[in-house]
DNA sequence: ACCACGATGAACT
DNA sequence: GTTCATCGTGGTC
């Protein structure tokens, strides 16, 4: 069953479409408020790699993190050698390592000058499924990227990620706008082993909002996103 | 120079 | 449901 669901990993027929920069989200997509970016982010698809060699899967859980007024925020205390990226251009990656073990993915949002980032806390696998078994050392696909830990163990996204740019397919990771090729991707995935839970357009009605995960501070703040009913989503 | 703690995951019961 | 390994970061002294 494991065998059926990697031979069906086709990614071979979907390379190019992933790979074509104006499928790309740009950078005005991020230039908005965080919650908003964050809301949008669900459903669109996460590539890391190269052409010849690359993985990905559908954002299905996130975070939006805010400055000054948020205090579970890096950036709640200003500019700091961490924080600074935040407050830099949005659609660039903020990645930081978390309990001397994990490395967590954020995208950066709001205008140059004003801290915000997205966590992308859980992905549905779409590419390289074979890959991400393999870094994991876990077979089951429930098990490989739903927590933001272990979607970044997954795509290999590691420090050298951190500050890259998101908006183009050049620097190796990067989102796609799920709506600008759906019919394509659709066709490409009908014959997937495994049933796709969230390939679909994305609205209103199907994303829940909760407090955010694992804070101490800022519980009050309803600023997590995910899709209902998915099973990839790391806590209900 | 020091130290408390965390945007977690895995392995338990 | 529980505990805990692990270490970079940043605030404090």
């Amino acid at each position: 069953m494991v065998e059926a669901e990697i031979e069906n990993d086709n990614t071979d027929n979907i390379r190019d479409k992933v790979f074509y920069e104006n499928n790309v989200l740009s950078r005005e997509f991020y230039e908005r408020d965080t919650a908003i970016v964050a809301k949008e982010l669900l459903g669109k698809i996460l590539i890391v790699g190269e052409l010849d060699n690359f993985c990905g899967g559908i954002i299905v859980e996130d975070e939006a993190y805010y400055g000054t007024n948020d205090p579970a925020s890096h950036a709640s205390n200003g500019i700091t050698p961490r924080s600074r990226i935040m407050f830099e251009n949005p659609g660039i990656a903020y990645v930081y390592f978390c309990y001397g073990n994990y490395y967590l993915l954020n995208a950066v949002t709001e205008k140059f000058g004003n801290p915000g980032a997205v966590l992308i806390r859980a992905i549905e696998p779409l590419f390289g499924i074979q890959n991400m078994m393999e870094r994991r050392k876990n077979e089951k696909i429930i098990e490989l990227t739903n927590g933001p830990g272990k979607l970044t163990m997954a795509l290999n996204i590691r420090k050298e990620h951190n500050g890259k740019n998101l908006t183009s397919i050049k620097e190796g990771i990067f989102m796609l706008d799920t709506d600008k090729f759906y019919n394509d991707i659709k066709l490409s995935f009908s014959s997937l082993a495994y049933k796709l839970s969230s390939f679909k357009l994305i609205n209103e009605s199907q994303i829940a909002i909760s407090p955010r995960i694992g804070i101490k501070k800022g519980r009050k703040s309803l600023l997590r996103f995910y899709l209902k009913n998915n099973k990839f989503v790391s806590r209900k």
